[in-house]
DNA sequence: TGGCATAATGTTATATTATAACGTAACTTA
DNA sequence: TAAGTTACGTTATAATATAACATTATGCCA
């Protein structure tokens, strides 16, 4: 299944994710540098295992990468957590609330509220960004003011429902 | 305000909230019984210490309200998690993933996948049972078949912008 | 350039949320 | 009532997250 406009669905379809990969770092630096926000070693660190692949990673498991490396010393939660809250802030990465993990955006710089479509199977997590426009009419309708949403679809993608 | 068919804002309204409350406890323990499924003693306690309120609770805040009579010795987590496992199971009961909390459903015996709108003014939750079509249709667009559906959205009721 | 303010990182300890593992009690049904 | 099953209780520990404070790096201006 090709890839298009309408669904942006690339998580789940074979990529070159080397490209993938290059493309949202540059984006990113692109981003902070127009910004004059810092994309420190760190923080370009903890992008650059986030966007090593199309699943979810805990706080955690970033801090084992990131202490995987012998050479340098051990590093504890709240560097990653703040590496985390930084890029959270600029909207290079998001959190998957349902999982407690952290995913790479896939749209960096797209400011419109994400969808995410997390695969059982595979793990991975498709990043839509389409307006949620019904929502925020509902919403609208009782006189509510939306901050931020959180669209979160569990179930499996394409392939894992074909290998059964 | 006045709540609607299309809205059900309930929470944010100000209403008869005791009659609420002995609605759902008593919609939950017939559904139960039609289903020959078992409310018991601790579920029943647990779900009626949710409906007191329409904010979420925290496990370790249901804990605490179940630790507060002296009477009856001390229970532990798995007491509570358990209890809410089995309410979850049946739908008597809705995680807020953005909060790890709980909530009592407000739609008992509803099927279709629950909507919330949070308040971070009152923290009250309203619940919305409308079929979420346009994700549904999104998501068969490009194959994936969903099981379950996360939409938290987060901001200010009618009411707390109001009052600034 | 040196000194100051701010931002970022590092470190230690601890809070909060959740589950594993195993034993006991209660209900169900034959 | 015996056996099987479900629910409950208890202890320990895992997994996630943050508070508080020390240190280092950066940017800016005199
Ligand atoms: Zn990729
Ligand atoms: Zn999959
Ligand atoms: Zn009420
Ligand atoms: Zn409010």
């Amino acid at each position: 299944m090709p890839s298009n406009k309408t669904t942006q669905c690339l998580a789940f379809e074979h990529h070159d994710h080397q490209r993938c990969q290059s493309r949202l770092l540059s984006a990113a630096k692109q981003l902070c540098h127009s910004q004059n926000i810092r994309l420190t070693e760190r923080r370009e660190q903890v992008l650059q295992i986030l966007l090593q692949s199309h699943q979810p990673m805990g706080a955690y498991e970033i801090l084992g990468q990131l202490n995987q490396n012998p050479d340098v010393s051990m590093v504890a939660p709240p560097i990653v957590y703040r590496a985390l809250e930084f890029l959270l802030s600029v909207g290079l990465v998001h959190r998957i609330e349902c999982k407690n993990a952290f995913i790479g955006c896939a749209h960096p710089g797209h400011a419109s509220a994400a969808q995410f479509l997390i695969c059982k199977g595979c793990e991975k997590v498709a990043e839509l960004d389409n307006p949620t426009t019904s929502l925020q009419q509902e919403a609208s309708q009782v006189g509510f003011m939306i901050d931020h949403s959180v669209v979160e679809i569990t179930g499996l993608c394409a392939e894992c429902q074909a290998d059964g």
